[in-house]
DNA sequence: CCCCTTTAGTTCGTTCTCAGGACTAAGTAA
DNA sequence: TTACTTAGTCCTGAGAACGAACTAAAGGGG
């Protein structure tokens, strides 16, 4: 229930400019024509995000007829934010350009026994240097995150965790989510469609779901933790319980399953080969999982109805081994005829998602208002509550 | 990305006041300080919503010190809107007043050939006395609604359906809606909490989900319908399928249960009748389905993660029945520590409340625009855009 | 070469809405 | 009776968009 003034609709009507400019460049006529602003609004704001240095004139349209216009387009590196991935087997820091270019990425790995203080620590030490003008800092880590704290991430080990004290005296505003939820966002706010869901297959399991243009988060930041989904089978999981989905579909288990059927490969890298090389056991295990998958996204389909589904996580580069199986099994299993010719696909950013997610955070709050970034958002960690992208179409569209 | 100008901001400010009303009677001073606007635009717009027949003074406060405020608040039945159940058994209408009240309703049931032509006519023909000077009609069907199109109502048996020439020339704009998403939205309009589901259980199940204060509807109107969720068990489906998890919690399984272990119960009010008269085999049956629904709480809860879930549908009667053995099975199963406290109660408006939610439908528009009902939402059946309550809070809060 | 047409973009006067201060109204307390 | 407090109104000024008139820059036709 906002109110509104003079500076509510300034801010409305240059979001409303610098979003449609997100898809390309565009003339102060085609700005008013697509706002529906008059002419002479379009102006005064285009003049005002030139003199902020957001916008740039660029090259004159040559039309069939009538005095060419001036394309105008989004500076490059006007604004940028950091975005960084806490992961199972290391860190991911990167800059991401407000145009979704990644302008400084850095990986690396931590010792086994590395905690919480530690891996934040030298996440903060290595993003110090990059921080200045910075928009935020926005990390994820493979859990339920709310409101800055972390309640259970089973594939970390760790669980109920201030991350506030974590951050010492970080001269930026920092916001910490989930890394599918992260990832969705990513393709949402840089590639479009405003229903879709992000599915992280590693050694755990999760899906970031957006519906209408925003993160569904759930009163715990729990939603989407499918791969906590109760099935029939019992065996033991990371959570302390018994029978989720992720001990089912876990990649861990693919292993597994190859050994089973007689099968020797050390790691995944190793089975892809063989798979790729024709190993009938190899083939086999990719089919079950494919499979298994396949009805796993006639449940998925079901419960959220995403336009789109996305596949992120070492799945990603399993998936060219998986699809044929898994789409057999979607077509089987499907509820609606829509489900049975539902996209999937790998994800866009890769390995990279979850942190271009975390660096989305800001920049999508940035855009939300209308390149206006007064008072930031809280300090420290947590819930982001306004972050939504109107149609879902993107700047790839 | 809507542009802004001064209607805008009237139109915001409206709408603030008017939310703010909608929790009960407040002095022009009192919602100065809740809006942050200034006493004179405060002023001025109460004025106007007054000459609009919109609010009405009340009576006076008495405070400790100062002058005295008058109480304005919603006039009743100043605006109303006309809401409908097309159910499985029967039919239900209703006439809802913008502040929740139940103005008239009414209900029938139907010949078993009946089709939807039939039914929505007899639908039409009831309403059109009641209709003069009503926002609008929105109706609710057991199936998946997308864009005034019924793709799919397994218990129905009806598919594939263009509900808007059936609508002939009623003088109402109409809307169509799931049951189980109308149903959380007459929850969430009228009693609060942004993030919810409605569980609702009778042959089908099916759950309405809100977050953030929006409902959760999917690119094909398909979110939520979780009764289609596959499981082990291969039970066939109304919808053609098999395994889908209404086919294990639908309450025909119930009596076929009760069957099974040699109790006899001609229908569910016998059943009830001899569970809540102390029967061993009927306590067993209700156990055995409340255990089971537990268990899908805790999946509900992971996928969706709802602050409060809501029952509804027939399930509603029989919940003292299951609510001991549902909540040790859900605290057994929940994944987080929050989840296993997880508030679930039957639904307020009762058998009512997909009714009350078609309703909803209109009046949470008409509030969304502040009282301004220009031009309304499309003219018929479908997808409604921008239903949502801010901060979920509700009146009942 | 000049003029007409078309489209881009600017300038300026008008209108709408809110903010904020001055003012009036209506009560309590001393 | 006077001081104080809070409610509500009135009026002026500022910010923003609208829309009409105007200038700018192209192509085409006579």
């Amino acid at each position: 229930m906002r109110k509104g003034d003079a500076q509510e609709i300034r801010r409305l009507n240059r979001r409303a400019i610098l979003g449609h400019l997100r898809r390309g460049p565009l003339t102060r006529a085609d700005l008013s024509r697509l706002t529906g602003l008059a002419k002479s609004a379009v102006s005064r704001l285009v003049e005002e995000l030139l003199q902020e240095g957001l916008l740039e004139e660029g090259a004159a349209t040559s039309p069939p007829l009538g005095r060419p216009g001036t394309l105008l387009h989004l500076r490059p590196r006007a604004r940028f934010a950091l975005g960084a991935e806490l992961g199972v087997e290391g860190t991911v820091l990167l800059a991401l350009d407000w145009r979704g270019e990644v302008l400084w990425a850095r990986e690396w790995r931590h010792p086994p026994e590395a905690g919480p203080k530690e891996r934040l620590a030298r996440l903060l030490e290595e993003a110090l240097p990059q921080a200045k003008n910075a928009l935020g800092l926005g990390f994820t880590l493979p859990g339920v995150v709310v409101e800055g704290r972390l309640l259970l991430a089973p594939n970390l080990g760790w669980q109920e965790l201030d991350l506030n004290p974590l951050l010492g005296d970080f001269p930026l505003p920092v916001l910490a989510e989930n890394d599918a939820k992260a990832s969705a966002l990513s393709e949402v706010f840089f590639h479009g469609e405003a229903n879709l869901a992000y599915l992280v297959l590693s050694t755990g399991l999760g899906v970031g779901v957006v519906a209408e243009g925003r993160l569904l988060r759930g009163a715990n930041g729990a939603a989407g933790e499918v791969g906590h989904w109760l099935g029939e089978e019992a065996k033991p999981c990371a959570c302390g319980r018994r029978g989720c989905l992720e001990t089912a579909l876990g990649l861990g288990t693919l292993l597994e399953h190859h050994r089973a059927l007689g099968g020797k490969a050390k790691d995944l890298e190793e089975l892809m080969a063989q798979a790729a090389g024709g190993s009938p056991e190899a083939q086999k295990a990719m089919d079950h999982l494919g499979e298994a998958l396949g009805r796993f996204l006639a449940n998925l389909a079901v419960a959220y109805d995403p336009a789109r589904v996305v596949v992120g996580g070492k799945a990603a580069e399993l998936f060219p081994l998986l699809e044929g199986s898994l789409r057999r099994a979607l077509e089987a299993h499907a509820f609606l005829p829509a489900h049975r010719v539902l996209p999937v696909q790998p994800s866009a950013y890769g390995h990279l998602a979850p942190a271009v997610g975390g660096a989305s955070l800001f920049l999508a709050r940035f855009f939300e208002l209308g390149g206006l970034w007064a008072e930031g958002p809280r300090r420290n960690g947590g819930r982001y509550e306004e972050v939504a992208f109107g149609d879902g179409r993107g700047i790839g569209a």
